[in-house]
DNA sequence: TGAAATAGTACCAAAACAGTACTATATTAT
DNA sequence: ATAATATAGTACTGTTTTGGTACTATTTCA
């Protein structure tokens, strides 16, 4: 459907939280700050823990921090965790899928669209994410941009 | 998934096949030429004639034309009809459905990505599709595009 | 009048998504 | 020590979406 997953919109959320604060923040902080359900949150972080983009620690007043700086995590590093591999069509990665190869009019049209995302999210870091949150955030009660309403 | 469906896949390679024959071509015929399910083919050529993309013929040698000139018919006019709207987070377009609002850095990065697609796909037309199938099946048995196999 | 085609729906099984639950383990405060 | 708080790992479940089928009606041509 040309969705990105709940899970992809929760992780950046996290992420962005991590990437503000120093110390440890656990799943629970997490999942009241910004009213997410609680388990979703922890799998979650389990997950980016396990993709080595937070770092653990356990017990008592534990939590997790960001395991790099945010300048190195990219959108495309965060939708690999928690969306399945990026594949735009499946035919885009391998060729031998596809039963009309022979003569097949999407494959280079949706190639490129897929590479054009591809390097948007890889081009796309976490501080920048944070960044422009916070211009965002300046505006909240002012003016609405017009990004806000698309067709 | 931040994956196209089957029936955008499927629509792209009917439509491309109405744009490089003038007579009306039946469901049928070109489930038979790409192998693909037949019913499937007769409901997405029905979507797409109810959306005025294509032109039905009906009755016997009956069958569908483009309803319009390939260059005026974009990728984004045929992800429509397939799949759902596009969206790629809900609150893109709906700002009270984010229960985060207040503070919710995923909207401004995500609505640049969802812009940056949404613009790819209105200036990729139906033509532009045909003529790139075109260049690339004269490579076949060839060489491989290096665009063959992404990360 | 019968064959071949579209029109319009309604239906169904399998997969993905969103979210929950449970057990085990680690750390720290008391 | 031990209770409290946290992660680790994994399995489960209800709902939605996807991919595909089926059926009936209508139109047109030979």
């Amino acid at each position: 459907m040309l969705k990105l997953s709940k899970k992809t919109d929760y992780a950046i959320i996290l992420l962005c939280h991590l990437g503000d604060v120093d110390a440890p923040v656990s799943a629970q902080e997490i999942a009241g700050n910004y009213q997410l359900p609680q388990p979703m949150v922890a799998n979650i972080l389990k997950q980016l823990g396990a993709a080595g983009l937070i770092q653990s620690v356990r017990g008592q007043n534990g939590g997790y921090v960001l395991a790099r700086n945010a300048e190195s995590i990219s959108l495309s590093d965060i939708i690999s965790v928690t969306d399945n591999p990026f594949n735009l069509v499946e035919c885009a990665h391998d060729e031998e899928l596809c039963k009309v190869h022979q003569c097949c009019p999407t494959r280079q049209p949706l190639v490129a669209l897929h590479r054009s995302i591809q390097r948007f999210m890889e081009d796309m870091t976490l501080s920048t994410i944070i960044s422009e949150s916070y211009f965002e955030n300046l505006d909240v009660g002012r003016t609405h941009h017009e990004t806000t309403h698309l067709s």
